[in-house]
DNA sequence: CGTCTGACGCACG
DNA sequence: GCGTGCGCCAGAC
């Protein structure tokens, strides 16, 4: 099944997310070939949670460094505590020093 | 089967 | 910097 196929390599991405940084949608989607297909990324990671499959999926942001999806964790403060948790400081909803935190699939791999 | 929606991102004005 | 439109594609109705 494909669709197993871009759910793995999406997991496989984000597995390998480092502690303490943090990617987007659209660079793993461009990381495993699907560039159009960020919004399958999220897709994906919203499946995990459904399959009981444990993803660092905090560790994963919309372009601007917003936690889009925070509200599909417990509660709506659980994604930053846990961000926060790993010395990624977060503010109104988003990750502060972006860039600097910005952990690229293609670049690091 | 037609439409709308959505953890997105890019192009345009 | 901001609003709008479009491409992408799975799922809900």
């Amino acid at each position: 099944m494909e669709q197993n196929e871009f759910i793995d390599a999406v997991y496989a991405v984000v597995r390998l997310i480092p502690q303490g940084r943090v990617t987007t949608y659209g660079a793993i989607a461009a990381a495993i070939g699907a560039k159009k297909s960020s919004r399958m990324v999220g897709w994906a990671l919203n499946k995990s949670l459904q399959t009981g499959e444990f993803l660092p999926a905090h560790r994963v942001v919309n372009r601007n460094g917003l936690l889009t999806g925070k509200n599909y964790f417990g509660s709506a403060d659980t994604m930053q505590k846990l961000l926060e948790s790993e010395g990624v400081l977060v503010v109104d909803d988003k990750v502060l020093h972006f860039k600097k935190h910005f952990w690229d699939p293609i670049s690091e791999l």
